[in-house]
RNA sequence: GCCCGGGUGGUGGAACUGGUAGACACGCAGGACUUAAAAUCCUGUGUCCUUUAAAGACGUGCGGGUUCAAGUCCCGCCCCGGGUACCA
């Protein structure tokens, strides 16, 4: 050993030692009790993995080896999510395949996962673009394909279940009990005999209703220039973001899973869970369960109604006007004849805003009156029925019932284009309702028929029963959650198993799967607007059949994951009996907020499911979630000065921080150029025509504590070799700001360069150190040198000068053992507790 | 807009249920060791006033409130991050 800490020896030295030895290989062991810790798995982009990544890694790291010593039996696993958009982007500009980008991206995050020296045992890695691994996400899409959700039972079961029903008993309709809740599509009742003559077809169209994968439409963000989907990250305002084309919203028949079916086996569950509030409530208002009544208002002069849900059946005598979304499906045919022109041009321009759009813009009210009106139920009046976009197809009924003096986006409404505001709660007295709604849930009905007096609870249930009684509307649980939309007009995603014959889907048999991704020669849609995966060339099940051209979204195989590396070589199954009995579910679950709706519902979902079929023991995926903190990144800007003359720049030059006000702008102009000639012996004139001020990114490798390093910011891009500078006392100071980490933001921080220089061991004990696990905060790699000392000193707890190991073997004294308890208390309490940041 | 987090010195952060705000570390300043440097060790370090010290005043995003006592509890705002359904 050399005389002092030596990282570069001791860490490849183990590395290799634990690799030879396959220490942290695991396998099923009845004789001692399981613990599985689970990493979310990263996407391998090509900026590599940086230190954000690894801040969760080394928290379950710790707590894997600590439940190790503590006799447990530690399944430790890692993988990746290889999936995905940005590998296909690439794709498409540089004409690489995905795969080849994706392998390569994958042997770097290896690397650098191997350098920080994790517990993983890697006989069990994951990639979801694998075909020993999407062939079980494809097989479970058909398992889905192949059930429906039994509302009695409250779990999925087997297609061929309804079917036996649908032989023996028919369908009685609309308020059949096998429905879910109005999610099936409307098919009219038939008795089991009329079922039995159905054609093949017929059959097959109505059980699609039900089936949990299902085909529907759907509205997608078209781009037609592109020829394809865009996701809402793709657009920026309101135009593609490659290439800055018009997207529009478009019906589509699309793939999409049953999830509302689960909506209130995912709500309940999670009490039982052990992940922090803030995602159980993030959750909850994401499924969004509400309750209330829907209601229909029969159309004057027409012979349909129009059905609105409300939380507020109690306030029904408020309603002063009907509103309903662009895209409902009665539209064309309630429209008055003198009004479709302004109708239809409100509808174009509204059915294109974004979704988000619509709801966050709520300054902007808009809205067109139909020319049509609906009679109110209960008092006979007329009820004018608007067209507005504040309202969403998507949710509850795509219609809703407008009633300004209690609910304060109606009342915005009401107020914009003068419609009445009629009050029927007894709020307080002083309340201005021209002003503003009381949308509060005390209080008394009044103006309101045979609901006066009653209050806003004792009203509801009122106004329930009566709407019933008459055959107008029935109480009702809506959610907020909708289907999740699966399939993606993509290239570098699992295809679906599914292929057409004479029009109608059916899956491809087990025995065929997987499904191959075909090879494309480009990876773009077809001149027909069909999805990348037209371009494959004979590409039919058993030579005969049209394949489904979509791909599954990224989120397919991140759904079900953790269940593979239980298994991850099995042929014949998913996961062997075997070992999901052993190793269950996981014990320890470590990822990113950002989580929190998307991937972390649909794990529980598909959880759940398989758990139905009886495939898995357990109804949930992870017991304990804990949220690492994103990492953000810390960028540095430099202030280019672009001096015009007209159109022409003739002068350009980046000032120092200091140069700038705290708007940015610069503070003294004569000062600045007096400065600028002074330093570069120029004699640039101030009397431009226009100044401007551009703030650039620039790589925070080359800058150190704001400092920018000018040599290595010439050589940083080709147009910047004879970069003029206005310094501050020499130096070049940048500004920062926090932004998330990304390659475009040049703030990435890999710790490959931290490891060179201070070891992995440093780089563990610096990211714990940073602060609480759970905490966001920015990258900042300035205070790693303390650390580094720090195990410097340990080092030299244990070695000599001349750099002997030295221990004595003499029995410690009280008060060396009392030290060394408290420490090992201390230390197991606060690795139980992830409060990893006290030495 | 809506939902979920967060805001404490120059910096990362500590302060468990309301009880000495700023632990620990970085940075900075000074000193020791050294021919010198690096490394290491020691001392100081919230801000302001003050020659210095003592003493004091002010300090946890902003404005109010509750309390003997507020970083912590309540009300109203501001700013930053994440999510918002085809990024993963």
């Amino acid at each position: 050993m050399s005389k002092e800490y030596k990282h570069q020896e001791i860490e490849p030295k183990w590395q290799a030692y634990w690799n030879e030895n396959k220490v942290y290989e695991v396998r099923e062991d009845a004789s001692k009790p399981k613990y599985y810790v689970l990493d979310m798995f990263p996407y391998p982009s090509g900026a590599g993995l940086h230190v954000g990544h690894p801040l969760g890694y080394i928290a379950t790291d710790i707590y894997a080896r600590f439940k190790t010593l503590k006799g447990f039996n530690v399944l430790h696993p890692m993988g990746y999510d290889a999936f995905g958009l940005p590998a296909e982007q690439y794709a498409i500009q540089t004409g690489q395949h995905p795969a080849i980008t994706t392998e390569k991206n994958l042997q770097r995050y290896r690397e650098q996962l191997n350098q920080i020296g994790f517990c993983y045992d890697w006989s069990r890695e994951v990639r979801t673009s694998d075909p020993s691994y999407y062939k079980w996400t494809q097989w479970i899409f058909i398992q889905l394909f192949n059930s429906w959700f039994n509302p009695i039972l409250n779990k999925a079961e087997p297609i061929s279940t309804l079917v036996h029903l649908f032989e023996t008993e028919g369908f009685k309709g609309s308020d059949d009990t096998i429905l879910t809740g109005g999610m099936e599509f409307d098919f009219p009742a038939f008795t089991a005999a009329q079922w039995n003559n159905f054609s093949e077809a017929n059959q097959q169209k109505i059980l699609l209703g039900f089936r949990l994968a299902y085909l529907s439409e759907a509205y997608v963000n078209w781009c037609p220039a592109l020829g394809t989907v865009l996701s809402n990250d793709e657009i920026k305002d309101g135009v593609s973001e490659r290439g800055g084309y018009p997207v529009e919203r478009k019906l589509m028949n699309q793939w999409s899973l049953r999830i509302t079916a689960y909506a209130d086996r995912l709500l309940s569950g999670l009490d039982e869970l052990n992940w922090s509030e803030s995602i159980k409530e993030s959750q909850r208002n994401w499924i969004g369960k509400s309750q209330g009544a829907s209601v229909l208002f029969e159309v004057q002069d027409h012979k349909f109604s129009i059905e609105v849900f409300t939380t507020r059946p109690d306030t029904l005598f408020g309603v002063s006007f009907l509103a309903i979304a662009p895209e409902h499906e009665m539209l064309d045919q309630l429209v008055d004849a003198s009004h479709i022109d302004e109708v239809m041009a409100y509808v174009n321009l509204a059915k294109n805003r974004s979704e988000r759009d619509r709801q966050s813009d709520v300054k902007r009210i808009s809205g067109v009156f139909t020319g049509s009106y609906a009679v109110h139920p209960f008092t006979g009046n007329e009820v004018p029925i608007w067209v507005a976009d504040y309202v969403l197809g998507g949710y509850g009924t795509g219609a809703v019932m407008g009633v300004p003096a209690h609910d304060s986006r109606d009342h915005a409404f009401a107020k914009y284009f003068n419609l009445p505001i009629l009050q029927v709660i007894e709020g307080s007295e002083r309340h201005n309702y021209q002003e503003s709604s009381y949308d509060g849930k005390e209080g008394n009905c009044i103006n309101s028929g045979f609901l006066n007096g009653l209050g806003v609870k004792k009203a509801i249930k009122r106004a329930i029963q009566e709407v019933e009684e008459r055959g107008i509307g029935k109480g009702k649980t809506n959610y907020r959650l909708r289907d999740a939309i699966f399939g993606r007009q993509r290239y570098w995603g699992e295809p679906i198993p599914i292929y057409y014959k004479e029009g109608i889907p059916y899956p491809v048999e087990e025995k065929d799967l997987p499904v191959i991704l075909p090879e494309v020669d480009k990876f773009l849609p077809t001149e027909n607007g069909e999805p990348p995966l037209g371009r494959a060339s004979n590409w039919k099940y058993k030579g005969l059949y049209d394949y489904e051209l979509s791909t599954m979204p990224g989120w397919a195989g991140s759904s079900w994951y953790f269940l593979r590396y239980m298994d991850n070589k099995n042929d014949d199954a998913l996961v062997s009996p075997n070992a999901v009995s052993y190793w269950k579910q996981v014990d320890l679950y470590m990822g990113g907020n950002e989580h929190a709706t998307g991937h972390l519902l649909y794990v529980r979902f598909w959880t759940k499911f398989l758990f139905d079929l009886g495939f898995i023991p357990e109804v949930e995926p992870a017991k304990k979630l804990i949220n690492q903190g994103m990492i953000q990144g810390r960028s540095n800007f430099v202030y280019r000065i672009d001096c015009f003359e007209g159109d022409k720049k003739e002068l350009s030059f980046f000032a120092s921080r200091g140069f700038l006000d705290e708007n940015e702008n610069i503070k003294n102009l004569p000062v600045l150029f007096q400065e600028f000639n002074k330093q570069n012996n120029q004699k640039a004139r101030l009397d431009f025509t226009k100044i401007m001020v551009v703030k650039l990114n620039v790589d925070v490798n080359i800058v150190k504590d704001e400092v920018l390093n000018l040599t290595l910011f010439k050589q940083w891009r080709d147009d910047l070799n004879n970069a003029l500078f206005v310094l501050e006392n020499g130096n070049y100071h940048c500004s920062w700001e926090v932004e998330k980490m990304s390659k475009s933001k040049w703030n990435v921080v890999t710790p490959d360069d931290i490891i060179a220089q201070y070891g992995a061991d440093t780089l563990r004990l610096y990211e714990m150190f940073l602060g609480p696990i759970e905490q966001s905060k920015p990258w900042n790699t300035q205070g790693i040198e303390g650390v580094h000392r720090f195990l410097k000193k340990l080092w030299k707890l244990f070695y000599d000068k001349e750099g002997n190991f030295c221990l004595n073997q003499e029995a410690p004294n009280k008060a060396e053992l009392k030290i060394l308890h408290k420490t090992i208390k201390k230390v197991a309490e606060d690795i139980e507790n992830f409060s990893l940041i006290l030495l």
